[in-house]
DNA sequence: ACCGTAGGCCAACAACTGTTGACACACAAC
DNA sequence: GTTGTGTGTCAACAGTTGTTGGCCTACGGT
């Protein structure tokens, strides 16, 4: 057990905690979940393997700790009506190229059961309750989202993954301009227009 | 060395090697490209796990056998300008709904970088070529094409791949009366409009 | 009927995986 | 200075993985 008597006071092996954390998203983002190996992990963390369980308790647990992850979705309701795909494009390129935790969680995703669920519930409890806050028809909200995460995720998908060169290469700015508008009509247009 | 004296007379095998290669995508497709071991798909196949290596040679080659996957792409010089988009969107649902093929790429290309590979060779010379037949700026090709790729594959990995309820949930119609007019502007708009 | 060979199974290998327990050191409290 | 606890290492475990070679069987051409 690593209960101290005092709870808060820091801990001496917290900067080793963090270098695995640290770690972890990186071998995670670059490996996913299966190849990223828990050796690999501490050796990048300089330490040994056996810290990580003590840490962590398990390869899943360690991975729980590292895919943590907050979108930090702007409010929706102070930005004008016909702004939204355009804000929250630009939000989303740069939480994800100032992070790679996201990255992360989408190689994982596609191949760990644990890891899709997360990306369900983050989907669930903060896109869909970001799309809710301005006013559409409830009933539509959470497809609205899902058409939202199906743009940006293949956006990552193919920028940050499979890494097509045509959406490596492109200006940000062009992609915005591209993006925003498809983004725009799912949250308040009609679908056939 | 498997080579006949008469190389195109159908061999014993046949049966077996089609067993193996069914197996294989469902198992691809079910779990990726690591979790998918061979003993499993070789359970699967009814058959030792020997007869997987002799007759493809490694997991590589299997995946590479089990992956081979052609779009089909209809010809889009036959289509009506202002329908590629609702072309596009419902051929891929059906594409996809019918085969597992690429269901097993798209998973596995998260994580294994020969799928990778083979995700953007299929990108490159598939998709691109069938942008290409009409009559767009040479020079946006290959963007225009990236992002159709982005929100195809998008739809992929949310509505196959990570099941996003509102996603696996909703009427393929109503999906193609979503995403139809954003593949046309990726295809024939400008961006900012 | 004979015999080469393709089809198939079995057992084992070496490497790698997550995980565990025993042991050594260092620091802080008393 | 002693004691206890948190920090770290080392070695090994049990299981799984891709892969290999030997062996048996049964088909098909002659």
């Amino acid at each position: 057990m690593t209960a101290p008597a005092h709870p808060n006071r820091p801990r001496r092996s917290d900067a080793t905690r963090a270098a695995i954390l640290r770690a972890a998203r990186e071998r995670f983002a670059a490996d996913g979940y299966e190849r990223a190996t828990i050796r690999a992990i501490a050796a990048d963390a300089r330490i040994d393997p056996s810290m990580v369980m003590r840490y962590y308790g398990s390869k899943e647990g360690l991975f729980a700790a590292a895919a943590e992850f907050d979108l930090r979705l702007p409010d929706l309701t102070a930005v004008p009506p016909g702004q939204f795909g355009e804000v929250l494009i630009r939000h989303f390129l740069a939480r994800w190229e100032g992070d790679e935790t996201l990255a992360a969680l989408l190689r994982a995703a596609s191949t760990n059961p644990g890891a899709a669920e997360r990306m369900r519930g983050l989907f669930a409890d903060q896109l869909v309750a970001a799309v809710s806050t301005f006013g559409t028809d409830p009933a539509t909200t959470a497809r609205r989202a899902g058409l939202v995460a199906s743009q940006v995720l293949g956006l990552a998908f193919t920028r940050y993954i499979v890494r097509l060169p045509p959406m490596v290469d492109v200006d940000p700015e062009e992609l915005v301009s591209w993006v925003a508008p498809t983004l725009q009509r799912y949250l308040t247009g009609l679908p056939e227009n």
